[in-house]
DNA sequence: TAGTATT
Protein backbone atom coordinates (compact mmCIF):
# COMPACT_ATOMS: atom_id res chain seq x y z
CA UNK A 1 0.00 0.00 0.00
CA UNK A 2 2.78 2.75 1.02
CA UNK A 3 4.55 1.63 -2.52
CA UNK A 4 1.55 2.40 -4.36
CA UNK A 5 1.04 5.43 -2.39
CA UNK A 6 4.70 6.94 -3.37
CA UNK A 7 4.49 5.69 -7.38
CA UNK A 8 1.11 7.55 -7.10
CA UNK A 9 2.69 10.67 -5.81
CA UNK A 10 5.79 10.56 -8.97
CA UNK A 11 2.97 9.77 -11.53
CA UNK A 12 1.53 13.37 -10.64
CA UNK A 13 5.17 14.60 -10.41
CA UNK A 14 5.42 13.15 -13.64
CA UNK A 15 2.55 13.94 -15.60
CA UNK A 16 2.79 17.88 -14.26
CA UNK A 17 5.98 19.28 -16.04
CA UNK A 18 5.36 22.96 -14.09
CA UNK A 19 4.29 21.22 -11.08
CA UNK A 20 4.63 24.05 -7.99
CA UNK A 21 7.30 22.31 -5.58
CA UNK A 22 5.49 23.80 -2.61
CA UNK A 23 2.14 22.06 -3.49
CA UNK A 24 3.29 19.29 -4.13
CA UNK A 25 5.20 18.75 -0.46
CA UNK A 26 1.62 19.89 0.71
CA UNK A 27 -0.19 17.22 -0.96
CA UNK A 28 2.67 14.56 0.00
CA UNK A 29 2.31 16.17 3.58
CA UNK A 30 -1.62 16.18 3.59
CA UNK A 31 -2.43 12.38 2.24
CA UNK A 32 -3.15 10.75 5.97
CA UNK A 33 -2.38 7.64 5.18
CA UNK A 34 1.42 7.90 3.88
CA UNK A 35 2.95 8.43 6.77
CA UNK A 36 1.91 5.51 9.27
CA UNK A 37 5.22 5.92 10.94
CA UNK A 38 3.97 7.49 13.96
CA UNK A 39 0.40 5.75 14.12
CA UNK A 40 0.96 1.97 13.04
CA UNK A 41 1.66 -0.57 15.32
CA UNK A 42 3.02 -3.66 15.71
CA UNK A 43 1.91 -6.16 18.62
CA UNK A 44 4.34 -9.26 19.16
CA UNK A 45 4.55 -11.84 21.19
CA UNK A 46 0.38 -12.30 21.74
CA UNK A 47 -1.45 -15.15 23.01
CA UNK A 48 -2.19 -17.99 20.75
CA UNK A 49 -6.02 -18.37 21.29
CA UNK A 50 -6.30 -14.23 21.03
CA UNK A 51 -8.08 -13.52 18.22
CA UNK A 52 -8.23 -10.27 15.80
CA UNK A 53 -11.56 -9.21 17.33
CA UNK A 54 -9.72 -9.29 21.10
CA UNK A 55 -6.91 -7.20 19.82
CA UNK A 56 -9.38 -4.96 18.40
CA UNK A 57 -11.29 -4.91 21.45
CA UNK A 58 -7.90 -4.35 23.42
CA UNK A 59 -6.25 -1.20 21.91
CA UNK A 60 -9.44 0.36 20.45
CA UNK A 61 -9.86 1.04 24.55
CA UNK A 62 -7.05 3.52 24.33
CA UNK A 63 -8.62 5.39 20.75
CA UNK A 64 -10.00 5.35 17.77
CA UNK A 65 -8.56 2.40 15.36
CA UNK A 66 -7.71 3.27 11.68
CA UNK A 67 -7.06 -0.59 11.19
CA UNK A 68 -6.85 -4.03 13.26
CA UNK A 69 -5.20 -7.47 11.79
CA UNK A 70 -4.18 -9.95 13.16
CA UNK A 71 -1.71 -11.86 11.10
CA UNK A 72 -3.06 -15.90 10.85
CA UNK A 73 -1.10 -18.82 8.66
CA UNK A 74 -2.46 -18.60 4.82
CA UNK A 75 -2.63 -22.36 5.26
CA UNK A 76 -3.74 -22.98 8.27
CA UNK A 77 -5.73 -20.03 9.73
CA UNK A 78 -3.73 -20.11 12.64
CA UNK A 79 -2.63 -17.06 14.53
CA UNK A 80 1.15 -16.53 13.74
CA UNK A 81 1.42 -14.37 17.02
CA UNK A 82 1.42 -10.57 15.83
CA UNK A 83 -0.26 -8.02 14.50
CA UNK A 84 -0.89 -4.39 13.22
CA UNK A 85 -2.85 -1.59 14.83
CA UNK A 86 -3.16 1.41 13.18
CA UNK A 87 -4.59 4.61 15.40
CA UNK A 88 -5.98 7.20 13.71
CA UNK A 89 -4.29 9.66 15.96
CA UNK A 90 -0.30 9.60 16.60
CA UNK A 91 -0.75 10.54 20.15
CA UNK A 92 -2.91 7.20 21.10
CA UNK A 93 -0.35 4.94 19.31
CA UNK A 94 2.41 6.85 21.67
CA UNK A 95 -0.25 5.50 24.42
CA UNK A 96 -0.76 2.19 23.32
CA UNK A 97 3.11 1.84 23.76
CA UNK A 98 3.31 2.92 26.71
CA UNK A 99 0.48 1.23 28.71
CA UNK A 100 0.00 -2.10 26.62
CA UNK A 101 3.54 -2.54 26.20
CA UNK A 102 4.66 -5.38 28.21
CA UNK A 103 1.27 -6.56 29.28
CA UNK A 104 0.57 -10.11 29.96
CA UNK A 105 -1.86 -11.94 28.94
CA UNK A 106 -1.67 -15.53 29.28
CA UNK A 107 1.56 -16.92 29.07
CA UNK A 108 2.78 -14.53 27.07
CA UNK A 109 3.70 -10.75 27.42
CA UNK A 110 2.96 -8.88 24.35
CA UNK A 111 5.44 -6.21 23.00
CA UNK A 112 3.98 -2.81 21.74
CA UNK A 113 6.37 -0.99 19.11
CA UNK A 114 6.32 1.10 15.72
CA UNK A 115 6.32 -1.06 12.95
CA UNK A 116 8.83 -0.27 10.61
CA UNK A 117 7.89 0.73 7.16
CA UNK A 118 7.05 -2.60 5.15
CA UNK A 119 9.75 -2.95 2.37
CA UNK A 120 10.70 -6.36 1.01
CA UNK A 121 14.07 -6.03 2.79
CA UNK A 122 13.15 -6.61 6.02
CA UNK A 123 11.55 -9.89 5.79
CA UNK A 124 13.60 -12.91 6.30
CA UNK A 125 16.12 -11.48 8.58
CA UNK A 126 15.61 -13.36 11.34
CA UNK A 127 18.74 -15.43 11.86
CA UNK A 128 18.78 -19.61 13.80
CA UNK A 129 22.18 -19.39 15.63
CA UNK A 130 23.49 -22.61 17.59
CA UNK A 131 26.82 -23.99 19.04
CA UNK A 132 26.53 -21.06 21.36
CA UNK A 133 28.92 -21.47 24.74
CA UNK A 134 26.40 -21.85 27.60
CA UNK A 135 28.01 -19.22 29.32
CA UNK A 136 26.90 -16.80 26.33
CA UNK A 137 24.20 -14.26 27.57
CA UNK A 138 22.22 -12.23 25.24
CA UNK A 139 24.11 -9.34 25.65
CA UNK A 140 27.08 -11.03 24.38
CA UNK A 141 25.40 -12.26 21.60
CA UNK A 142 24.16 -8.75 20.51
CA UNK A 143 27.98 -7.39 20.82
CA UNK A 144 28.55 -10.50 18.69
CA UNK A 145 26.24 -9.66 15.57
CA UNK A 146 25.41 -5.47 15.76
CA UNK A 147 28.66 -4.74 13.81
CA UNK A 148 26.15 -6.28 10.67
CA UNK A 149 23.40 -4.13 10.93
CA UNK A 150 20.57 -2.83 13.23
CA UNK A 151 18.94 -5.53 15.83
CA UNK A 152 15.30 -5.98 15.89
CA UNK A 153 15.25 -8.66 18.22
CA UNK A 154 17.90 -11.51 19.60
CA UNK A 155 17.04 -14.12 22.21
CA UNK A 156 18.94 -16.88 23.47
CA UNK A 157 16.96 -20.43 24.23
CA UNK A 158 16.86 -21.48 27.61
CA UNK A 159 15.96 -24.99 29.54
CA UNK A 160 12.49 -23.75 31.54
CA UNK A 161 13.45 -25.72 34.83
CA UNK A 162 17.02 -24.84 35.03
CA UNK A 163 17.05 -21.64 32.99
CA UNK A 164 20.34 -22.55 31.43
CA UNK A 165 21.09 -21.60 27.97
CA UNK A 166 20.46 -24.00 25.54
CA UNK A 167 23.55 -22.76 23.41
CA UNK A 168 21.29 -21.89 20.49
CA UNK A 169 19.08 -18.72 19.65
CA UNK A 170 18.22 -16.29 17.35
CA UNK A 171 18.86 -12.42 16.16
CA UNK A 172 16.29 -10.81 13.80
CA UNK A 173 18.16 -8.13 11.51
CA UNK A 174 16.50 -4.63 10.18
CA UNK A 175 17.35 -5.79 6.76
CA UNK A 176 17.52 -9.32 4.54
CA UNK A 177 21.72 -7.68 3.72
CA UNK A 178 22.49 -7.12 7.55
CA UNK A 179 21.56 -10.57 7.88
CA UNK A 180 23.36 -12.26 5.05
CA UNK A 181 26.46 -10.61 6.01
CA UNK A 182 26.25 -11.84 9.84
CA UNK A 183 26.00 -15.08 8.25
CA UNK A 184 29.03 -14.84 5.44
CA UNK A 185 31.14 -13.59 8.46
CA UNK A 186 30.62 -15.73 11.72
CA UNK A 187 29.08 -18.78 10.10
CA UNK A 188 32.05 -21.29 11.59
CA UNK A 189 33.39 -19.24 13.54
CA UNK A 190 34.70 -19.28 17.32
CA UNK A 191 33.49 -17.04 18.88
CA UNK A 192 36.42 -15.43 21.57
CA UNK A 193 36.96 -17.52 24.43
CA UNK A 194 34.70 -20.38 23.19
CA UNK A 195 36.08 -23.68 22.27
CA UNK A 196 33.62 -24.82 19.44
CA UNK A 197 32.54 -22.65 16.20
CA UNK A 198 29.03 -21.57 16.03
CA UNK A 199 26.72 -22.37 13.25
CA UNK A 200 24.87 -19.29 12.12
CA UNK A 201 21.89 -19.61 9.31
CA UNK A 202 18.95 -18.21 8.31
CA UNK A 203 15.61 -19.47 10.80
CA UNK A 204 12.85 -21.46 9.25
CA UNK A 205 9.59 -19.80 8.66
CA UNK A 206 6.07 -20.45 9.79
CA UNK A 207 5.27 -21.96 6.55
CA UNK A 208 8.23 -24.56 7.22
CA UNK A 209 6.61 -25.28 10.54
CA UNK A 210 3.55 -26.26 9.81
CA UNK A 211 4.98 -28.64 6.99
CA UNK A 212 7.05 -30.13 10.17
CA UNK A 213 3.48 -30.06 12.41
CA UNK A 214 1.83 -32.26 9.42
CA UNK A 215 4.94 -34.35 8.74
CA UNK A 216 5.21 -34.95 13.10
CA UNK A 217 0.93 -35.61 12.95
CA UNK A 218 1.46 -37.71 10.03
CA UNK A 219 4.00 -40.27 11.65
CA UNK A 220 2.24 -40.24 15.02
CA UNK A 221 -0.69 -41.30 13.10
CA UNK A 222 -1.10 -45.05 14.07
CA UNK A 223 -0.41 -47.80 11.63
CA UNK A 224 -4.47 -48.60 11.40
CA UNK A 225 -6.12 -45.50 10.96
CA UNK A 226 -2.93 -42.55 9.10
CA UNK A 227 -3.71 -39.03 9.51
CA UNK A 228 -4.86 -37.37 6.32
CA UNK A 229 -3.24 -34.05 5.46
CA UNK A 230 -5.33 -31.88 3.54
CA UNK A 231 -3.08 -30.65 0.62
CA UNK A 232 -2.82 -32.00 -3.22
CA UNK A 233 -1.10 -34.71 -4.26
CA UNK A 234 -1.18 -38.58 -3.09
CA UNK A 235 -1.66 -38.05 0.79
CA UNK A 236 -4.60 -35.42 -0.12
CA UNK A 237 -6.08 -38.38 -2.30
CA UNK A 238 -5.44 -41.07 0.32
CA UNK A 239 -7.76 -38.49 2.53
CA UNK A 240 -10.47 -39.14 -0.26
CA UNK A 241 -10.23 -42.71 -0.78
CA UNK A 242 -9.58 -43.75 3.17
CA UNK A 243 -6.94 -46.31 1.84
CA UNK A 244 -3.53 -46.54 3.26
CA UNK A 245 -0.48 -44.91 1.75
CA UNK A 246 3.04 -45.43 3.05
CA UNK A 247 4.99 -42.60 4.98
CA UNK A 248 7.10 -41.92 1.62
CA UNK A 249 3.77 -40.86 0.13
CA UNK A 250 3.78 -37.83 2.18
CA UNK A 251 3.99 -34.72 -0.33
CA UNK A 252 2.90 -31.37 0.94
CA UNK A 253 1.69 -28.88 -1.60
CA UNK A 254 -0.32 -25.60 -1.64
CA UNK A 255 -4.01 -26.18 -0.52
CA UNK A 256 -5.77 -27.27 -3.65
CA UNK A 257 -9.34 -25.92 -4.64
CA UNK A 258 -12.00 -28.42 -3.49
CA UNK A 259 -12.07 -29.61 -7.54
CA UNK A 260 -11.73 -33.39 -6.75
CA UNK A 261 -13.79 -33.38 -3.68
CA UNK A 262 -16.38 -34.22 -4.35
CA UNK A 263 -15.44 -37.16 -6.51
CA UNK A 264 -14.78 -39.23 -3.64
CA UNK A 265 -18.33 -39.70 -2.52
CA UNK A 266 -19.65 -42.42 -2.85
CA UNK A 267 -22.05 -42.79 -6.29
CA UNK A 268 -25.50 -41.29 -5.95
CA UNK A 269 -24.20 -39.11 -3.57
CA UNK A 270 -24.33 -35.76 -4.33
CA UNK A 271 -23.95 -33.37 -1.27
CA UNK A 272 -22.18 -34.08 2.08
CA UNK A 273 -25.24 -33.77 4.18
CA UNK A 274 -26.55 -37.15 1.95
CA UNK A 275 -23.99 -39.05 3.81
CA UNK A 276 -24.11 -42.21 5.64
CA UNK A 277 -23.84 -41.77 9.60
CA UNK A 278 -22.95 -38.02 9.66
CA UNK A 279 -25.39 -36.03 11.25
CA UNK A 280 -23.47 -32.78 10.11
CA UNK A 281 -25.66 -29.70 10.47
CA UNK A 282 -25.85 -26.91 7.91
CA UNK A 283 -23.20 -24.23 8.44
CA UNK A 284 -25.92 -21.74 9.08
CA UNK A 285 -27.42 -23.70 11.95
CA UNK A 286 -24.11 -24.56 13.30
CA UNK A 287 -22.42 -22.65 15.77
CA UNK A 288 -20.27 -22.20 18.63
CA UNK A 289 -20.36 -19.07 20.85
CA UNK A 290 -18.85 -16.89 20.59
CA UNK A 291 -17.70 -17.37 17.03
CA UNK A 292 -19.65 -18.15 13.91
CA UNK A 293 -18.51 -20.93 11.68
CA UNK A 294 -18.84 -25.07 11.96
CA UNK A 295 -18.81 -26.36 15.12
CA UNK A 296 -16.50 -29.54 16.13
CA UNK A 297 -17.38 -31.96 18.98
CA UNK A 298 -13.88 -33.91 20.19
CA UNK A 299 -13.95 -36.27 22.50
CA UNK A 300 -11.47 -38.64 24.74
CA UNK A 301 -8.67 -36.05 24.77
CA UNK A 302 -6.29 -36.55 27.70
CA UNK A 303 -6.60 -34.82 30.96
CA UNK A 304 -3.02 -32.83 29.44
CA UNK A 305 -5.12 -31.81 26.45
CA UNK A 306 -4.28 -27.98 25.74
CA UNK A 307 -5.36 -25.44 22.94
CA UNK A 308 -2.16 -25.51 21.10
CA UNK A 309 -2.97 -29.43 20.89
CA UNK A 310 -6.26 -28.60 19.27
CA UNK A 311 -4.97 -26.12 16.79
CA UNK A 312 -2.57 -28.47 15.44
CA UNK A 313 -4.26 -31.19 14.77
CA UNK A 314 -7.06 -28.85 13.49
CA UNK A 315 -5.35 -26.40 11.82
CA UNK A 316 -3.65 -28.28 8.68
CA UNK A 317 -7.49 -28.99 7.71
CA UNK A 318 -7.99 -25.45 6.94
CA UNK A 319 -9.44 -22.10 8.54
CA UNK A 320 -10.23 -22.51 12.49
CA UNK A 321 -11.37 -19.65 13.99
CA UNK A 322 -11.46 -21.34 17.64
CA UNK A 323 -10.37 -24.17 19.49
CA UNK A 324 -11.82 -24.57 23.72
CA UNK A 325 -11.18 -27.10 25.82
CA UNK A 326 -13.61 -28.19 28.12
CA UNK A 327 -11.81 -28.28 31.87
CA UNK A 328 -12.16 -29.26 35.25
CA UNK A 329 -12.70 -25.58 37.28
CA UNK A 330 -11.11 -27.11 40.00
CA UNK A 331 -8.07 -28.79 38.78
CA UNK A 332 -8.12 -27.32 35.60
CA UNK A 333 -7.16 -30.46 33.58
CA UNK A 334 -9.24 -31.06 30.33
CA UNK A 335 -12.67 -32.97 31.06
CA UNK A 336 -12.23 -35.15 27.84
CA UNK A 337 -13.47 -33.14 25.37
CA UNK A 338 -13.13 -30.13 23.56
CA UNK A 339 -14.68 -27.75 20.68
CA UNK A 340 -13.48 -26.59 17.76
CA UNK A 341 -14.78 -23.95 15.14
CA UNK A 342 -13.77 -24.15 11.54
CA UNK A 343 -14.71 -21.66 8.49
CA UNK A 344 -15.47 -23.84 6.15
CA UNK A 345 -17.74 -26.45 5.65
CA UNK A 346 -15.88 -28.72 3.45
CA UNK A 347 -12.18 -28.60 5.39
CA UNK A 348 -13.97 -29.59 8.46
CA UNK A 349 -15.25 -32.49 7.24
CA UNK A 350 -12.63 -33.50 5.75
CA UNK A 351 -11.18 -32.80 9.28
CA UNK A 352 -14.09 -34.82 11.29
CA UNK A 353 -13.36 -37.90 8.69
CA UNK A 354 -9.68 -37.76 9.30
CA UNK A 355 -9.72 -37.05 12.70
CA UNK A 356 -12.18 -39.66 14.15
CA UNK A 357 -10.70 -42.47 15.15
CA UNK A 358 -7.42 -40.89 15.21
CA UNK A 359 -4.70 -42.39 17.76
CA UNK A 360 -3.42 -39.34 19.98
CA UNK A 361 -1.34 -40.73 22.43
CA UNK A 362 -2.78 -44.11 23.77
CA UNK A 363 -5.90 -42.70 22.76
CA UNK A 364 -8.34 -42.74 20.19
CA UNK A 365 -10.00 -39.63 19.18
CA UNK A 366 -13.62 -39.40 18.77
CA UNK A 367 -14.51 -36.30 16.55
CA UNK A 368 -17.98 -35.43 15.05
CA UNK A 369 -20.02 -32.17 14.32
CA UNK A 370 -21.34 -30.94 17.31
CA UNK A 371 -25.08 -32.09 17.81
CA UNK A 372 -27.16 -30.55 20.58
CA UNK A 373 -26.37 -33.75 22.84
CA UNK A 374 -22.83 -33.67 22.50
CA UNK A 375 -22.04 -32.18 25.65
CA UNK A 376 -23.82 -34.67 27.16
CA UNK A 377 -21.85 -37.50 25.68
C1' DT B 1 19.30 -27.95 16.78
C1' DA B 2 13.78 -23.96 17.03
C1' DG B 3 10.73 -19.44 18.21
C1' DT B 4 7.69 -16.91 15.68
C1' DA B 5 8.30 -9.11 13.58
C1' DT B 6 5.95 -6.61 8.21
C1' DT B 7 -0.09 -6.57 6.47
Amino acid sequence: QFVLKIQFNITGLNSSSNVNNNLTNTNLNTLPTLDESKTNLIINYLPQAMTQEDLRNLFSSIGELESCKLIRDKLTGQSLGYGFVNYVKSTDAEKAISSLNGLRMQQKTIKVSYARPSTPLIKDANLYVSGLPKSMTQEDLQRIFHPFGRIITSRILVEPSTGMSRGVGFVRFDKRPEAENAISSLNGTIPAGAKDPVTVKFANNPSQKNQQVLQSLYAAASPTRRLAAPTTGPLYHQARSFSLQPATHLQLAPVSSDYAFHQMLPAGLTTLDSLAGITAPSAASSSCAPNYGICIFVYNLSPETDENILWQLFGPFGAVTSVKVIRDYQTQKCKGYGFVTMTNYEEAFLAVCSLNGYKLGDRVLQVSFKTATSRLK
